[in-house]
DNA sequence: TGTACATCAGTGAACGCGCGTTCACTGATGTAC
DNA sequence: TGTACATCAGTGAACGCGCGTTCACTGATGTAC
């Protein structure tokens, strides 16, 4: 917090782009990512829309900075819970499915269709990798056992040999390996389902389909 | 296949919608569904934009269609396998991948984020159910044993006094009525995180993923 | 087989709309002497 | 403390665009006698 002084104006103009951003999620809420539109916030925040060519340089620009946000806003739920000494594997989950639930919108921003031709930046797949990380070293504090079954196995072998979205954790056990993917795929099995609905009109309660499946994942 | 004596004209009609929905496809998946145009169809097919009006009575139309067909095609593919005697759970999960991976943007009509406001009518719903209730006998078929953990045993508990979405099959057990609910969602969790992307650039082969998940709901 | 009429596919003009983005500008805020 | 200048936020007009949808119409295809 040293060479951050701020000038009133540089002040001023972060509060604005924080109030772009605002009121851009809830245009999203309200009509999805697609139909963001950048004359709309602007009328929604009382002025014209080329006053927003101040703040961002195109709609690109700001749909970018929303997609990062959401997923430092995740790593970074993600880092609190790594700060703090414990069996973490189940507390991630929470962490996780809080997250979605809090923004529906937000998680499908990041994990739902993705937008046809756009590229994330790479200090966005950055982040993605910082949770990662988070994740791995909860998984081989976990010391899972190698898998029971043949195609388990065989999975488990591929990723003995092909860890490199696992930089930073040499260590890690196979088993960690495929414990860390399983968590990350069947917890986003259920949320995915129970965000976009699938579950509504099923007359069942999708939190203990989550709780469940945490379960099978922290076992033994 | 008695009183569907098709006139010359009712054929071409049919032809031609068919051949708006083909453009329509093309159309989702270069640009995605929102940015669906019916005039941008109408030209590729060399007609002006009303023209389309004949065929269908407004862009809402044409998407639920679209929609309808993709439920379609998978719920097509699963009675395809109930047809045939003999285990039927991991072929149901191969078809389900096949299906998902021969046009993920049909995959993401279906299971992607949701278009806000938009209700899809209550036929869809129903082929939806069609689909259950064949991954339902195929679970009653491979008769589960009750699962293992606290909160999986819960989640059981909750099942056997929540099965609306299983109306058909009232002497299906919970373990099979669990065994149906991680099934879907398992391999909607792996086939959404590939088909989006995420895991690219990470050095892994999705496919193992996902015969890995297959390999822990069947065995036993 | 031929004529009179009804049906229906497709056109082109038009409506109103909102979009992203540029540009030249006004007026307020900050900076330098 | 006061003046001269530079910076920068925001405006309003304008550009070109494509959208969904309606409407009155032409011309081809099918139907009835």
């Amino acid at each position: 917090m040293t060479g951050s002084t701020k000038t009133p104006r540089e002040r001023y103009r972060q509060q604005v782009r924080e109030e772009v951003k605002e009121k851009a999620w809830q245009q999203i809420a309200g009509s999805g990512a697609s139909a963001l539109s950048l004359n709309a916030i602007a009328k929604q925040m009382g002025m014209s829309g080329p006053a927003l060519y101040r703040y961002f340089a195109n709609r690109d620009e700001l749909i970018t900075e929303l997609i990062r946000d959401a997923y430092r806003s995740l790593a970074d739920a993600f880092l609190a819970v790594a700060a703090v000494p414990g069996p973490a594997l189940t507390e991630l989950a929470r962490v996780l499915r809080r997250w979605a639930l809090a923004d529906p919108h937000r998680y499908f921003l990041v994990y739902g269709t993705p937008v046809p031709g756009y590229h994330a930046p790479q200090d966005i797949t950055g982040i993605a990798s910082e949770m990662m990380s988070v994740l791995l070293d909860a998984c081989a504090a976990a010391a899972p056992e190698p898998a029971p079954g043949a195609d388990a196995r065989a999975f488990e072998e591929h990723l003995a040999d092909h860890r490199d979205w696992a930089e930073g954790h040499p260590d890690a056990t196979p088993a960690a390996l495929r414990l860390a993917m399983t968590f990350w795929s069947r917890l986003h099995g259920t949320l995915s389902l129970e965000l976009a609905g699938h579950f509504t009109g099923m007359g069942l309660d999708p939190a203990l389909l989550f709780e469940a499946e945490v379960d099978t994942l922290t076992a033994r």
